[in-house]
DNA sequence: GGCTGATATTAATCCAGGTTAAAGCGTGAA
DNA sequence: TTCACGCTTTAACCTGGATTAATATCAGCC
C-alpha cells in the first residue's frame, strides 16, 4: 500500500520503484498520532524533521496580536507540512491539527539530500511547492475580490476537490469536521456571517451538512457559486492522461 | 558588477566564484527592454524561458471575469518572475511590467539542469521560492485581518524594505511609480478608498508622495501603522551576520 | 434524568469601505 | 494656448459584513 505522500505526488509525476520504496519507507518509519487541535510545529520554532500528513486534517495558521487567528491553508493526507524547514531557520507560521491525525516525520537532512540528489523526487517536491503557491495566490484573489458567499463556496469546493483528487472520497460525501469558527478563521469572515452564508448554500441545495459529514449535492452549482477556475491547481498533467486515476476521479469537476 | 539576481540570492547564501560567474553570464546573455505596462508572460501561456527582473518594477496579476484585476505581488530587480514554468505546463497568472524594465531570459532547460545539479543554486532558488510563499501567506493575513489603513501601510513598508534589502535605495526615498488604481488592485480596495488612506498616512507624517518618488519619513511609525512583523521574509541569515551588507542596510527596520 | 460547556442559529444595530459622480490638476500633443 | 486625457481628490450616499447579544441545540458527563 503506497504512502499518502506517493499518492499525492503521483498526481503529478510517476516514480521509479526504487524512489517509491524509498519514500514509502521514509514516511512510515516514524509516525505519530496527534489529537484534534494539537500543534505539530509552531511559529518561530525550528525542527530537524519535516512532517507529512498521513491521515486526518491539519492546517497552517497564525495567531495575531489582537487574538484573532488566520488559517492560511488546509492540509489533507499526502501534504507535506513544512518542507521549508530544511532551508529556512524557523517557521513563519504554525501547523496544527483540526482532527485526530497521523503525522509522519522525515529527517530534514535526508530530505535535503533527496532534493539535491534525486531528480524525480526533487521535481515532485518542486511541483508540490509551486502548487501550494498557486493555491495561496488564488486565496488572495478570493479575499480581495470575492464576496462572502463565493468565498465560503470556494473553500468548500477546493477542499472537496483536493479530497477527490487524492482519492480520500469517491462520491460527494466527505468528512470535514471543522467548526464554523474555523471556517471564519480561514475566510477572514466572522462566525456569524459564515453561518448565514452556509445557510444560503443549504437553501440553494448546493450542500448538506450532517454533523461532521458534508455532502456536495450539486457540484456544478457549488462550483458556479464559488466562481471556481481550476488552472491554479496544475492538475493538468494528471487529467490530460486518459487513463490516469486522478483524471478519472476529477472528471467533470475541474 | 554582479547581476541583480546574485545580489538578491546573496541575501540568503553565498556563491562560489564559479556559480557566480555562471549566473552572471546566464542572466546577461539575453535581456530585453520592456515599456511600462507590458505583459512579459500571460496566464495560460507556456514559455521555454524563465524571466528575471534586472531593472524596473513588475508585478504578478490576474484579470478576473468581472473586469477587475488583482495584483498578487510586486517584483523588484533580482526577482525571478516565473521559475515555475520549467515544471508546470502553463502560467496560472500573468506577469507584467508597471514601469519600463529590463528583463533577462534564461532557458528553462538550463535552469532545470542547474536546479538538479548545482546544490548551492538549487538551495538559493528554494529559498527564494519559500520566501515568496511567506510573502503570499502574509498577504492573506493582510487581506483577512488588517483594515484598509494598515493594509496600505503594510504594502508600502514591504516594498520599501525589499528595495532597501536589495540595495536599490539607501535612504528613505524610492521610486515607486504606481497609480492609486494599481494600489487598489494590489490591496483589494477601491481607488477612492486608497486615496483616503494615503491621505491619512500623509497627514500623520508617515510618508510623502512627490510624483513618482515616495519618501518614508517615519519608518518606525509606518511600520507600526502596518502592524509589520518581519519573520516571514526570512532575512535572518542575512541580518544575523554582523558584517553582512544586507544586515547593514536593514538595521533598525525589521 | 439534569447540568455544563461548546457550537449553531437568529435578530438588531452599526460602520468601514464601496459606489457614484463631479471637480481639480498636470502633462503632453497640436 | 488650448485641448484632451489620465490621474487624484473630495463629497454624498449606500451596503455587506461586523458586532453584540440572546436563544437553541447537542454531546459528554455526573
Amino acid at each position: 500500500m503506497d504512502s499518502p505522500l506517493i499518492k499525492k505526488m503521483e498526481q503529478f509525476t510517476s516514480f521509479s520503484n526504487e524512489d517509491r520504496a524509498l519514500l514509502n519507507r521514509l514516511s512510515s518509519e516514524r509516525q505519530k498520532q496527534y489529537g484534534a487541535r494539537e500543534d505539530i510545529i509552531r511559529e518561530g520554532e525550528h525542527s530537524p524533521d519535516i512532517h507529512i500528513v498521513m491521515t486526518g486534517l491539519a492546517c497552517r495558521y497564525k495567531h495575531l496580536e489582537d487574538g484573532t487567528r488566520q488559517i492560511m491553508a488546509f492540509l489533507v493526507p499526502g501534504d507535506p507540512c513544512d518542507s521549508e524547514i530544511f532551508i529556512l531557520n524557523q517557521m513563519d507560521h504554525t501547523i496544527g491539527t483540526l482532527t485526530p491525525s497521523i503525522i509522519a516525520s522525515v529527517s530534514g537532512e535526508i530530505m535535503k539530500d533527496l532534493l539535491l540528489n534525486r531528480p524525480s523526487i526533487a521535481l515532485a517536491f518542486w511541483w508540490s511547492t509551486l502548487q501550494d503557491e498557486g493555491v495561496l495566490r488564488e486565496r488572495i484573489i478570493d479575499e480581495g475580490r470575492r464576496d462572502a458567499y463565493s468565498r465560503i463556496a470556494f473553500l468548500i469546493y477546493e477542499v472537496f476537490l483536493r479530497m477527490r483528487a487524492f482519492g480520500i472520497i469517491d462520491d460527494q460525501r466527505f468528512e470535514f469536521p471543522v467548526t464554523q469558527t474555523d471556517l471564519a478563521d480561514a475566510t477572514g469572515l466572522t462566525p456569524v456571517h459564515v453561518n448565514r452564508m452556509l445557510g444560503r448554500l443549504r437553501q440553494q441545495n448546493l450542500i448538506i451538512i450532517d454533523g461532521k459529514t458534508w455532502i456536495v449535492c450539486d457540484p456544478a452549482g457549488l462550483r458556479k457559486a464559488a466562481r471556481f477556475e481550476s488552472n491554479y491547481l496544475h492538475l493538468d498533467r494528471a487529467t490530460d492522461q486518459p487513463d490516469s486515476e486522478t483524471g478519472r476521479r476529477l472528471r467533470g469537476l475541474i
